[in-house]
DNA sequence: TTCACCATTCTAGTATGGCAGTATGGCAGC
DNA sequence: GCTGCCATACTGCCATACTAGAATGGTGAA
């Protein structure tokens, strides 16, 4: 996080934009877990005041990526795993009841549009771009839901995945292989496009399961990242 | 909204209770849709400064029941049908696998503890006490999901039902008797403690899906507190 | 050496002021 | 009567100042 400064348009909206910086900077951990931050100091990189980045980071709390304690400082929080499994359990109710009805409906052209997605993300695997491939496989995510005009849905999925987003950017070590992602992906489209609603859901939770088998093995080789094990998130995730 | 100082606790942080006490005026419709509001006007009202006002109304904003308009103003949005039927879709899909789970693992003491909120439900029904019996409505699907310890996705659809609320508290001009509500939840309950999975999600969303067909009466019997007609919900509704 | 007290610093939450954009009303000219 | 321009008022957004609570470090006494 060397030049914040290096992207604020002053012509809009200072808070959104300080906002979005520092999701990615956590998300990425350019702000590791556990780095205490001040809105005095963020407002001093950002050249800006303090009271939006005090929006921004009553947003980043509600996300759960950072805990404000009144008087005493924020901190960005450590991945909790149970909120990790938490997220993802709401994930894959909506996301499963997404593509049940993308299998029912199947929108002209949506399958077509998956298919050159995935194309995209076969490239991006080739390249070994992980960062690439991380974002066509939202956008594969994201235009399943728009797809079908479930656009509300994808947003409050949006609202619950910063968790599963940090995870998931380091899983490049060793997790779950692009090409297995992939092939998980195809499934999905597959079924969509025989109209095979049951199919399709059943692919979409096999999609979405697949990191709580990887979880551990991530937390196990950044556990500074992680809260301290809890027995409880093994038991949720059933 | 005659007295609104009455309730704020300067012990506490401020901005919080502001939003609580905003959204409930909204909900209950002393803040109708339609009107106009301003951060001046509102931390009068309080008794309080702007600022914390501000950070109410960002959090009333994503819950759909406010519009910002920069430099112009603030409002109360109107009810959106299209609104209620996203959000419907989302919550569907979410307590279809809460109660889906609740089934298959049938927590100790769960359906008695439904049980006697449905007993509660009825006494509220006798005595024609229709906001008791939404807060009682509430409480059942809460438990539900926090039975399981589902809390995150309780904390979820909390975040996305305010315009179903809204609808709700109009409901008791012609539409779901409350002995009908009443009913679907002793079906939703049977099912669990009968450990019958797919029955359990077939209750609930026969339950949820009881708002697609009162809608229209409700924007029927007030139409300006809904956004005029549109055919997309309808669609969607589907 | 340890503990208690005090001063200083830091923090988030709130209060107040300034700014740019928008809306409205009044007035003059055609 | 209509239109355009200007002045005024209002708005949300951001900047700055104030406040109370928490943390830390220093000092003196036991």
């Amino acid at each position: 996080m060397t030049d914040l400064a290096h992207g604020i348009d002053p012509q809009e909206a200072i808070a959104p934009q300080v906002m979005r910086a520092l999701r990615e900077a956590i998300v990425r951990t350019d702000l590791p877990p556990g780095t205490l931050i001040s809105e005095a100091d963020i407002a001093r990189r950002f050249g800006v005041s303090r009271q939006p980045v005090r929006e921004a980071f009553i947003k980043l709390q509600e996300a759960g990526l950072v805990g404000i304690r009144p008087q005493r400082g924020t901190q960005v929080l450590r991945i909790s795993m149970e909120e990790v499994v938490n997220a993802r359990f709401v994930r894959e109710a909506v996301e499963a009841a997404v593509v049940h009805e993308a299998a029912e409906t199947r929108p002209a052209g949506l399958a077509a549009r998956l298919a050159a997605l995935i194309a995209e993300q076969e490239k991006a695997a080739e390249a070994g771009d992980g960062v690439g491939f991380l974002r066509l496989d939202e956008a594969f995510h994201r235009g399943l839901a728009q797809g079908i005009g479930r656009d509300f849905a994808w947003s409050v999925l949006e609202g619950i995945k910063a968790q599963m987003d940090r995870v998931r950017f380091l899983s490049f070590e060793g997790a779950t292989p692009m090409a297995d992602i992939i092939g998980q992906h195809r499934a999905i489209v597959g079924a969509i496009a025989a109209g095979d609603a049951p199919a399709a859901e059943a692919a979409m939770r096999r999609h979405l399961r697949e990191i709580l088998s990887s979880l551990p093995k991530i937390a196990e080789a950044h556990p500074d990242y992680f809260v301290p094990r809890d027995d409880r998130a093994a038991r949720t995730a059933a």
